[in-house]
DNA sequence: ATGAAAGCGCTAACAC
DNA sequence: GTGTTAGCGCTTTCAT
């Protein structure tokens, strides 16, 4: 843990030959000189091992190089992507990311909120579990710019989501395209508005009488539902589309324990890819993904070209779902490792 | 966006009637000077609204308040619930945490421990996804204190670690004092110290000749080795402790398939307790926590201790595990809900 | 083209 | 007890 003093600009400059002065504008690629200078100056910091004082440098600056993801997302589903997705776009610009977990707790999340204040973030990065709930903090009126990603902000601010309708159309329209006439749609509480747009693109494409169930977000629900589904008279459904992962496992399961062949006889869609359930499922889950972590990139690159001060246009952006194929819904998929595009059943 | 001119501790000195540094030294419980005095520069610092500004205080004072934790576990199953106990540990303290995920990539790690340096973090918790094995990085030599938590460190220094054995143990002995006779142990590649760890403690309870099997962490692998056990001649166990809950799932629909009811004809116990596969298994499952959270709040003190020069005692500190018990094994259990401790079976 | 000097906001010796 | 002063390491006018 003893180590060797650190070297400061001073060094550097003494060593070179030139005047603090010139060994910062050389290093930073400002000021006028000549290019010998600046050349000497920025080898000489290298041989050195020079790394500058983020903090000295922030004071001057008024820019520290650091931003906050504040999360209310305790296991991480939604935010670890999310948050993958922010560093990934920052660590090259030397833009180190504060995690901030503030359950649903606006004393702490109030402490949180302090902290970076203090810390002088460059900005702020509000996620969550749910893009129609606010975390239990107010943002607005901060002095340094916030981007509300995978959660709700205020009227006129830069928020970004994923596109729930272009996913459940994607979805549906696989489905059909395989062949299946009787799809239902076995989804989480109405409460949710993301639950309401699937069912909403979900009815677009199969008609306005296609039917939707709404329970709970869980396993326990989806067998349920298979339940209920298959104890009714008449025609079974030939393919169900689910509101998340987890209640598509509990109809992968429920359909299993039925003697129901999953995807022969009936297929099966998950959404959110939640790689530890859609991959578990037997047959592996064909599930929407909502690149989170491409939000949290989007996100990274927006605070940043605001903390430059670059101006951003505010409103809701939505980012588009990809639809993961795996094995629980039959059809036909392009072959990826075939040239040519030949198609092949699944 | 644009606010109020930040209040410097200038600004609460010249309302207060004091000099700059009489007003620090009464904000910062430094100095001396009349009681009457601190209480004044502190109740107009409070009315004003002013908060010390982080970085030209860490520019002082060597200490930034901000501490990088690194880990290389992608899906967050450990990383996050020690993160949390990070978190809760130094918030109260004002200390904020970076979080850097750096995968595998040792280059990746490199740009996250340069930044860290940069930063001058006040010390590096290291975390993983296995006990057993090192992060690509090089932390030793650092100007920072370093403690491991749940990851391998360097032979001299300060690690925390959960008690693999003591948490199998338990594991065991609960199953035995349920009445269990033929119990195996379904885990995970021998190539894990923990495996083997936890694998010793089973034999220590069970006996020499208790059977051991393992394969790989995943729910088809609890499924193919329930296969493999009722497929034999002879007695059928009575109870299976897994090495890890998606083993354990594993197991239980594999018995559910065979029409073996749990708890009652065999006990299951998962290791992990992760809450999103042992709560959704049927029944949900009794399983070893490692008490993640609180390793992480330790590592959280243990680096403040170090950050503020206080001496710590290296070597390997095991934290104990807890059983969270479910009904996946049957036995007796004291009542929760009942007082005097009556004795119930589940 | 280069350098001297004045801060950024705060803390800590050392005077008074 | 309280204030004066000198930095912390870097950036940035403004001279030269």
């Amino acid at each position: 843990m003893a180590k060797a003093e650190r070297i400061r600009i001073y060094d550097v400059a003494r060593v070179a030959g030139v005047s603090v002065a010139t060994a910062s504008k050389a290093l930073n690629d400002t000021g006028r000189m000549t290019e010998a200078t600046r050349t000497r100056v920025k080898q000489t910091a290298a041989a050195l091992g020079f790394r500058p004082n983020a903090m000295a440098r922030a004071l001057t600056k008024h820019r520290s190089f650091t931003v906050g993801l504040l999360t209310n997302d305790t296991y991480g589903r939604f935010t670890l992507p999310v948050m993958a997705g922010v560093s990934e776009a920052l660590v090259d610009q030397g833009v180190s990311v504060f995690l901030c977990g503030i359950e649903d707790d606006a004393a702490l999340g109030k402490v949180h909120v302090d902290a970076m204040l203090d810390k002088q973030v460059d900005g702020i990065i509000a996620t969550g579990k749910r893009i129609d709930r606010r975390l239990p903090v107010d943002l607005s009126g901060l002095p340094m710019p916030v981007v509300y990603a995978f959660t709700e902000g205020p009227e006129d601010a830069i928020t970004l989501v994923s596109d729930d309708a272009q996913g459940a159309r994607e979805a549906v329209e696989w489905l059909v395209q395989a062949g299946r006439k009787n799809i239902v749609h076995v989804t989480g509480p109405e409460t949710f508005v993301s639950v309401g747009e699937r069912a909403r693109a979900f009815r677009a494409v199969v008609g306005e009488a296609g039917r939707v169930l709404h329970g709970p977000w869980s396993e326990a629900w989806g067998h349920e539902a298979v339940g209920r589904l298959w104890s009714e008279a008449g025609d079974k459904p030939d393919a169900v589309f689910c509101g998340n992962d987890q209640i598509a496992r509990g109809v992968v399961d429920a359909l299993r324990e039925r003697g129901i062949v999953v995807p022969d006889q009936v297929s099966v869609v998950g959404f959110d890819n939640w790689e530890i359930v859609s991959a578990a499922t037997r047959p592996p889950l064909t599930s929407v993904d909502m690149n989170l972590k491409e939000l949290g990139r989007e996100a990274g690159r927006l605070i940043l070209e605001l903390a430059e001060g670059k101006p951003v246009e505010p409103g809701v952006r939505q980012l588009p779902c990809k639809l993961v194929v795996r094995q629980s819904c039959g059809g036909v998929r392009r072959s990826s490792d075939q040239q040519g595009g030949v198609l092949e059943e699944v």
